[in-house]
DNA sequence: AGCACGCCGACT
DNA sequence: GTCGGCGTGCTC
């Protein structure tokens, strides 16, 4: 039995007196005791006996399902579980949907549905705000709410109940489809021209469209990758088999579905964070049994089984959403691959800046390597210009040479960018007579200075403090708030430009659930304006009206310890770049840096990220670095920082004679104290292991797992391994 | 991870 | 006297 638990094996149990009608399979969802509960567990192997006495068995409580669960989604977990070395048991319930977690059963489900009726007058309302506004919610939604939505919404279920009474609501039990079966044709609307570079790329896809067929798209934003994506799925979906779109977490908006959904009239779904647990399952039921042809999600949408796969799409591959970064580690684009290939069908990766690890495949031909490098609009993608920060005033971080862009986007009747990758103030907050500088007391880090709402805020931790008045160290009242962050550019800006509405997106201001949506209806409206935001405004939105983007700082990745750090930063910058003049105007993007003459930075705006890219593979492949290694990172984490390093030290000891004993060639680097060594109070150290082979990697990890699993000290603190790390962090 | 057991400090 | 702090150990 494969149990929700994190200890990495399987548990014996004796069957129930009588077999499931379909008799006992793997696969088969089972409820049993364990311990002191009961919990919900899925039999991964059947034997005839057990090394374990009979009298310690315990029997199975109840078999939950009349079939197994898929076979492909067994095997991605089993897959999943080994390679990034996770119990089972934790990744198989994070595979599927919370309600099969719960136990509750398969199928047959319904949910009530709210529906809002016109009593024909709206007075008696008038004393219950409250009823009024879930009324309101009501009225927008005229084909009925989930029940859960509207709780979700913060209405309860009795101001449901007392509309209903007073004749403003019914309820209606309908049964959850969340694919209704096609009707007429195939395509809702037509599918659009191709250009010669798409049309080959599509070629190329046609080429083998029924078996393994891994293709990297690169394609600079705009170029119509989209339009690829629906035609496969189209000329899949022709033979009744399914495609599974994974997109990051930020570009599930209702735009890009109604993007799918528009062009189809074969089913689509989604799994979005805005749906139901009983949803969720409905859509994952709709996979399984192939009722859906399209289905669209992010990281964990990859779990979802497919009937009839027909090929797996990722778009913008190389974003960051796609790793997990908390218990099972796994790389979305990563476990995509391995899926394409064991269904032996097509994956497409599609991004304008690919990920170094499916660039160097595309190069070395792994790959099909298909390139867009036209844009419809005809002009070339803006060329970064790149400004001299050193010795020059800023205000609210900008140069004169900036301000003065903005202020002539704006005269233009134009909207400009500015990109700061920092939200809050201002990062840091100083005395100005005695260096005292505010840091965080759980944290090695700065605490960061924020005025909407006043107060000092750590970003690695939950600790927030009051604003001083005067130095805790020598009273003195001169504090200063030194650099600046989202919410400084924004005041500044709004000082320089009094007349002009600026839009500051980042997570502070966003934090409304809708409001970002609305924002960003706004801005499409066209009027002149100011956006100021962090990396939530560089990925995927429209933004047609933007022709100047201003990049604060371009030198967060340039010298960073993280050898990730520059290809991430790289595809930040170029992002950001492609906000610039996507619709009918030419953009322009300056950047600003301490950097001017750095080599990497000048390559980047002058040949653009593929060629920086391809050039840094090089330095990697002379460094032994990924994508030319493969990595494994033990992070251990306690309270005591002893604790921690002494284990470190223990298992790094046990793991380098073990190498030598066994010939196996993997490098071992640490225990080093992490790059910010205290967080909410616990102290991180890492071991890094480097392999020239993903099995030796493999090997070596598996091995240092089963040591740390084995010892005392190791169950005193917190551990995990992070296969294929993306951060250090 | 849960969840219990167990053994010592400061409270009604 | 007991309420509760978290160290230690177990889960077929
Ligand atoms: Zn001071
Ligand atoms: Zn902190």
């Amino acid at each position: 039995m494969a149990l929700p638990s994190p200890l990495r094996r399987l548990f014996d149990y004796l069957p129930t007196r009588q077999p499931p009608a379909c008799g006992w399979q793997v696969g088969l969802r089972v409820r049993v005791p364990f311990g002191r509960r009961e919990v919900v567990g899925v039999v991964a192997e059947l034997a005839n006996g057990s090394e374990l006495p009979h009298d310690k068995l315990r029997a199975i409580s109840e078999v939950l399902d009349d079939a197994p669960l898929p076979n492909d989604w067994q095997w991605l977990c089993h897959f999943a579980a080994r390679y990034y070395q996770h119990s089972l048991g934790d990744t198989m319930q994070l595979a599927m949907p919370a309600r099969l977690r719960q136990g509750h059963p398969m199928g047959g489900r319904t949910q009530t549905l709210w529906l809002p009726l016109s009593p024909g007058d709206d007075l008696i309302l008038q004393r219950a705000p409250k009823q009024a506004e879930l009324y309101a919610l009501l009225r927008q939604h005229p084909h009925g709410l989930a029940g859960r939505a509207v709780t979700a919404h913060g209405f309860t279920r009795e101001q449901l109940l007392a509309l209903q009474k007073k004749g403003y609501a019914r309820a209606q039990e309908t049964a959850l489809t969340a694919a209704q079966p096609a009707s007429g044709g195939l395509l809702a609307s037509p599918s659009l021209p191709l250009n010669r570079e798409q049309a080959s790329a599509l070629a190329v896809l046609h080429e083998k469209l029924e078996s393994y067929h891994p293709c990297l798209l690169e394609g600079v934003t705009g170029s119509g990758k989209t339009e690829i994506y629906l035609q496969l799925i189209e000329a899949l979906a022709a033979k009744g088999k399914q495609s599974l779109v994974l997109v990051p977490e930020i570009g599930l908006t209702p735009q890009t579905l109604a993007r799918f959904k528009s062009r189809f009239r074969v089913p689509v779904v989604a799994l979005h964070s805005g749906l139901t647990d009983l949803e969720r399952l409905d859509v994952w039921e709709a996979a399984a049994n192939g009722r859906a042809l399209v289905i669209i999600g992010t990281r964990s949408a990859i779990f979802t089984p497919l009937k009839n796969p027909g090929a797996i799409i990722v778009d913008e591959e190389h974003d960051s959403s796609y790793k997990q970064h908390d218990g099972l580690r796994y790389h979305a684009r990563d476990l995509a691959v391995a899926r394409a290939h064991y269904h032996n069908i097509p994956l497409l990766l599609g991004s304008a800046t690919p990920s170094f690890e499916s660039l160097q495949q595309a190069l070395s031909g792994t790959y099909r390597h298909l390139r867009l490098t036209q844009r419809p609009s005809r002009h070339p993608p803006a060329k970064l210009e790149l400004i001299d920060l050193r010795h020059q005033r800023r205000q609210g971080g900008l140069l004169p040479n900036a301000i003065s862009a903005i202020k002539s986007t704006l005269t233009s009747g134009k909207q400009a960018l500015v990109f700061i990758n920092r939200r809050g103030f201002a990062p840091t907050l100083a005395c100005h007579s005695c260096g005292w500088i505010a840091e965080c007391g759980q944290c090695d880090s700065r605490m960061t200075l924020h005025r909407q709402p006043p107060l000092l805020a750590c970003h690695h931790c939950d600790s927030r403090r009051a604003l001083p008045d005067a130095c805790p160290e020598c009273g003195s009242g001169d504090l200063r708030a030194l650099g600046s962050g989202t919410e400084r550019t924004e005041e500044t800006l709004q000082g320089l430009f009094p007349n002009v509405t600026v839009h500051r997106i980042d997570r502070d201001s966003t934090r409304k659930k809708e409001s970002f949506e609305q924002i960003l209806k706004e801005i499409q409206r066209g009027e002149p304006c100011l956006l100021v935001g962090t990396q939530m405004l560089a990925k995927g939105h429209h933004l047609p009206h933007v022709t100047l983007v201003v990049v604060v700082n371009a030198d967060g990745g340039l010298y960073a310890a993280d050898f990730r750090a520059l290809e991430h930063s790289a595809q930040l910058l170029e992002q950001v770049a492609g906000r610039a003049g996507r619709a009918a105007h030419p953009g322009r993007v300056l950047v600003q840096t301490l950097h001017p003459d750095d080599p990497h930075l000048g390559q980047l705006a002058e040949h653009g990220y593929g060629a920086l890219a391809r050039s840094l593979l090089e330095e990697r492949r002379l460094a032994g670095l990924p994508p030319f290694c493969f990595m494994a990172l033990l992070r251990i984490e306690s309270p005591h920082e002893e604790a921690a390093i002494a284990l470190g030290q223990q298992a790094a000891q046990a793991l380098h004679q073990w190498l030598t004993i066994v010939k196996l060639p993997v490098r071992c680097l640490g225990p080093v104290p992490a790059p910010m060594e205290r967080r909410q109070n616990r102290y991180h150290v890492h071991i890094m292991l480097a392999a020239d082979k993903r099995s030796q990697r493999h090997t070596a990890a598996n091995w240092l797992v089963q040591w740390l699993e084995a010892n005392r000290e190791a169950r005193k603190v917190r551990w995990s391994i992070d296969i294929d790390p993306q951060t250090l962090a």
